[in-house]
DNA sequence: TGTAAAATTATTGTATGCAATATGTATACC
DNA sequence: GGTATACATATTGCATACAATAATTTTACA
């Protein structure tokens, strides 16, 4: 069977938020994403309580979806528990991980690569966000799994800028996750557990400091900073 | 407004999925539970998706939900991630529980130390289950709860058998459950993190060792036990 | 003007009917 | 008797219509 519309659907707004498109904040509104992807309303809604489900929307009663937002709150909470989970994630992963996941995860990186080469930082960030996904898989562990993928759709949306090198500094921390991850997946590959982990632990460090800066900027000039746009983290 | 139906029928179905009254693999269907409880298969099919979110059901293509198994494959990766989840949990319930939360933790543990007095069982798991929980929304960590949450699923319905103690040094043990419960809520009152973690420990220990034995049981005599019923977990 | 109430509009929630898919049963054929 | 095909039944998936709720605009009054 074609790929249905409802799983297509579901892609592509997944990719949508993902990659900013749909801001932290905004409204789905049901009947006009409905035309947009040629279904009706039901399958849609559907659709919504999946993403709901995943930690891609919220829902709340008689207002409808809204895509979750990213506010100064829950960064903390983000900062804390990323080490956690991805360390474990990636001990789990060397212990786990098939030989399918294997092949996929080394196409993954293969892409992620060639987008980070031609600097094409949205298609960047979505294939290091499958890259980390495959990992979780890799996990085999269906109670850490929900968590990962909860930090990897902030993760992702956060380090969107990661990917759109403004120097060569920056484009050299780029280079150096990625060979981070060919080493990963040697580690991996071999089931060098403690090896792994200490590298994610460093993959972390590395982008921690370029979404600490995202998060909270380096501060305007007061006289030229409204109020409203201050008080927002995004 | 009167509870509506909806989330009416999401917690009564929770509910018999945790004391077992629904047990693993169970098929939900639409139009019965909607006859049920009053409401077309539209809304009741919302409820399936959310409780799909929310780790209680799968729901496959076509086939309609399932409550979640607890096949042996899965209970491995329960007892790896256990100790970890819940001591940090705990620890971040210390640093950022509110005052409402700690009352509401301490209700909580009244009506689950009245249940293990009167003997009844499924009401104690039930209660020791919100006990957790309430543990997981002191952590305000968006991330880590989806994780907390799927654990407590599995871990309240292995815990089943833990409440009906069947000889004295059984009962002990769970009074020690309860009094673990009554000193975490005095740590977590005080902020006191690595008290709080100990404690955690102590209990995931003695709960550990009676769920393992209700998935791994003593072995039937031989000739007695079906091929069929040794082959089949749960 | 500024505020509050009422009416209008927009959006979400629910019920129903039909279509598509899966499951179970009977029949034909070897 | 065993297998495979065709048919019948049951269950899920989707579209539409209508009901209920929220948001917006208009109008009335101070």
């Amino acid at each position: 069977m074609t790929t249905s519309r409802k799983s297509q659907c579901l892609d592509a707004i997944r990719h949508q938020i993902l990659s900013l498109a749909l801001p932290p904040g905004s409204d789905l509104d049901e009947a006009k994403l409905g035309a947009e992807f040629g279904m009706s309303r039901t399958p849609l809604r559907e659709v919504l309580q999946k993403l709901a489900g995943e930690g891609f929307v919220d829902i709340t009663q008689n207002k409808g979806a809204k895509v979750v937002s990213m506010d100064i709150a829950v960064m903390r909470s983000f900062f804390q528990a990323a080490p956690l989970i991805y360390a474990n994630i990636a001990r789990l992963a060397c212990e786990n991980r098939s030989l399918s996941q294997l092949k996929a995860l080394k196409i993954s990186q293969q892409q992620f690569k060639k987008a980070t080469l031609n600097n094409e930082p949205a298609q960047a960030a979505i294939y290091n966000h499958q890259f980390h996904h495959i990992i979780g898989d890799m996990s085999q562990n269906c109670y850490l799994i929900p968590s990962l993928q909860r930090m990897l759709i902030d993760h992702t949306r956060l380090s969107q800028t990661f990917y759109r090198p403004a120097s060569p500094a920056e484009s050299a921390l780029v280079r150096q996750a990625c060979e981070q991850h060919d080493q990963m997946i040697a580690a991996i590959e071999n089931r060098h557990a403690e090896v792994a982990v200490g590298l994610t632990l460093q993959h972390w460090a590395l982008s921690k400091d370029r979404m600490e800066r995202f998060v909270r900027p380096d501060p305007l000039p007061v006289e030229l900073a409204s109020p409203k746009e201050t008080a927002n983290a995004i």
